[in-house]
DNA sequence: AGGATATATTTTGTATGCAAAATGAAAGAA
DNA sequence: TTCTTTCATTTTGCATACAAAATATATCCT
């Protein structure tokens, strides 16, 4: 009988939970979700950005993307705004608040993605984000 | 600036992803999602154990699993008691349907497990799983 | 026994995550 | 131009995840 304990979706998601938890842990003083910090990131990459090429640069589904939008609008850290072009698209930029906070948000970051790769020396780190990178783009088949 | 791509929240939360839908998706004709799966078999190995009990086995929180026991009783996998001994616990206990089950499932556990892991060797497969464990047990420090 | 305390579970509120339907706007065809 | 189709985003509905409050039951102390 399998145990539960040694099955990818179980290992997965208990490491996954916890660093999520070190990250959210340290972005509480800035009112910011581990998610936000993403889309922060993702902006900073590319302003002006609409919601459709941010969702496929972060792997994040559009209905997901579309609350995390409202409330980062909302707390003040993006402004949506239709394009001029296509007005069915937004347009996403960073407010003065989140440009001034960059800073301090990526020591915030550095520190958590330190502390959850404390246990690992470096090859290992490299090793680790190379396998994970292998489970992100599994070809997902029908069959066997 | 650093890259959000190289972010271990990232890449974790990418592969969990990706790993948890290919679970789902085999999954999906049994009508158990991928957390279901896992309280069946912590279940299997435990019967009649108390919710709590099974929230610390399998790192759910009570909230979550409140809910998760609540469906999954709803559905005829489970059925839920008030412990003889102390009426503030429960005793969970499978159900015929989920022990007839139980070989299918852990046949579509298995090849899900295999799949997301078909990328790997089994040499790498260890490496993974430690790694993973490693990041799980994280401890958690409120300094650097 | 009676009241404070502790423990197990549930409820409530908020944030993802995703499928499917709805909405709104652009583009193409008759 | 008008109708259909297509595309971007939002809405709705459901399933985790978790913090904090509420509920219910045990236990402990006097």
């Amino acid at each position: 009988m399998p145990d539960y304990r040694d099955c990818i979706l179980f290992l997965l998601s208990k490491a996954n939970q916890r660093v999520y938890r070190e990250f959210k842990r340290r972005l509480h003083p800035t009112g910011l979700t581990p998610v936000h910090l993403l889309v922060l990131c993702a902006l900073l990459e590319e302003e002006g950005c609409s919601a459709g090429e941010l969702g496929k640069r972060l792997m994040l589904d559009g209905a997901t993307l579309s609350g995390v939008l409202e409330r980062m609008e909302e707390a003040g850290w993006v402004v949506k705004a239709p394009a001029q072009a296509d007005r069915r698209m937004l347009r996403l930029n960073l407010t003065p608040k989140a440009r001034e906070a960059v800073p301090e948000i990526m020591r915030l970051m550095e520190r958590a993605n330190e502390e959850s790769l404390a246990p690992f020396r470096l090859e290992e780190r490299l090793l680790l984000k190379r396998m994970l990178r292998d489970l992100q783009s599994l070809d997902l088949e029908d069959g066997i």
